[in-house]
DNA sequence: AGGGTGACCTGTCGGC
DNA sequence: TGCCGACAGGTCACCC
């Protein structure tokens, strides 16, 4: 579910509330993709000072270190002061002073991870390799152009590549290729300058788009508050098709790229 | 080195 | 109605 929209949508609906927290308890479920990395009981009596994001990653700093939370295909967070027990693919949970911080991810490919700094080993394992914010200023045509040069691999495939750049993930990749007018098969490093910056564009404008309606909901996202998001109702291929293009009215089509659904129109993505 | 595949895990949906 | 395979918002480890 959680691609940048929807994290950052996440960190937005509780990071005020939570910060200044003490953490009184941490309780673990089933196993999430990765061991949280210390005892949950070491967490106990250190303060929330903030929540930041990093690619699709929350990172909850504390006093004594911090939290990389990820949300993976099915997680979603809560934050609330009044919760009852930790139910069926709840696997964390962090009772502090201001409310209680809880992970539901009924595939259990999220993970909430410790690490002393956000440079010790345990964190650098996960953000060390990653690319640009698509959000933020580094993220440049001049960057994007020269990393794409030389690529082969189709340009769909290259767009979930966290390492090209991050946050953008199936339903994203999908939208910017066709607000770009660019067939996701195209290779990566044969796209014109001028259509590098159009996806670049692309990108970012899906991206904020999607931010400014609270993401994509398209089974069970929300935010902390539990709040829904509508981008799904904007969506202009992704999960369409057999649809009619919403521009062209020429039915949407499906193929698979590197074992994921690819949604275009065959029409307005020609090339 | 870049590119492609399998793996992780559970739920849901369509077809027979 | 029931079973079975395909697929789902991510990303890492591994192969050539």
């Amino acid at each position: 579910m959680p691609e940048l929209p929807e994290v950052e949508i996440t960190r937005q609906s509780f990071a005020q509330a939570i910060q200044g927290a003490k953490i009184l308890r941490v309780n673990l479920g089933k196993a999430l993709r990765w061991p949280l990395g210390c005892e949950p009981s070491a967490l106990i009596g250190m303060q929330v000072l903030g929540v930041r994001r990093r690619a699709k990653y929350l990172l909850v700093d504390l006093s004594g270190g911090l939290l990389l939370v990820h949300l993976g295909m099915s997680g979603s967070l809560r934050f609330s002061s009044a919760m009852p027990a930790m139910g069926l693919h709840e696997h964390f949970e962090m009772q502090t002073t201001q409310g209680t911080l809880r992970l539901k991810d009924p595939r259990r490919f999220g993970a909430v991870v410790y690490a002393r700094s956000p440079l010790d080993t345990a964190a650098q394992k996960l953000l060390g390799h990653l690319g640009p914010e698509p959000l933020e200023s580094d993220f440049t045509v001049a960057y994007f152009k020269n990393t794409l040069s030389g690529k082969t691999a189709a340009i769909k495939t290259v767009l979930l590549d966290a390492r090209v750049v991050v946050g953008v993930g199936n339903i994203y990749a999908n939208e910017a290729l066709f607000l770009a007018k660019i067939n996701p098969k195209a290779a990566a490093g044969k796209l014109s300058a001028e259509r590098v910056q159009r996806l670049l564009q692309a990108i970012q404008q899906v991206l904020k788009r999607a931010l400014a309606v609270g993401g994509s909901t398209l089974k069970d996202f929300s935010n902390a508050q539990g709040k829904e998001g509508y981008f799904q109702l904007e969506m202009m291929v992704y999960d369409r098709e057999g649809e009619p293009c919403r521009v062209c009215g020429s039915l949407v089509r499906t193929l698979r790229q590197g074992q994921r659904s690819t949604f275009y129109c065959p029409q307005c993505q020609k090339r």
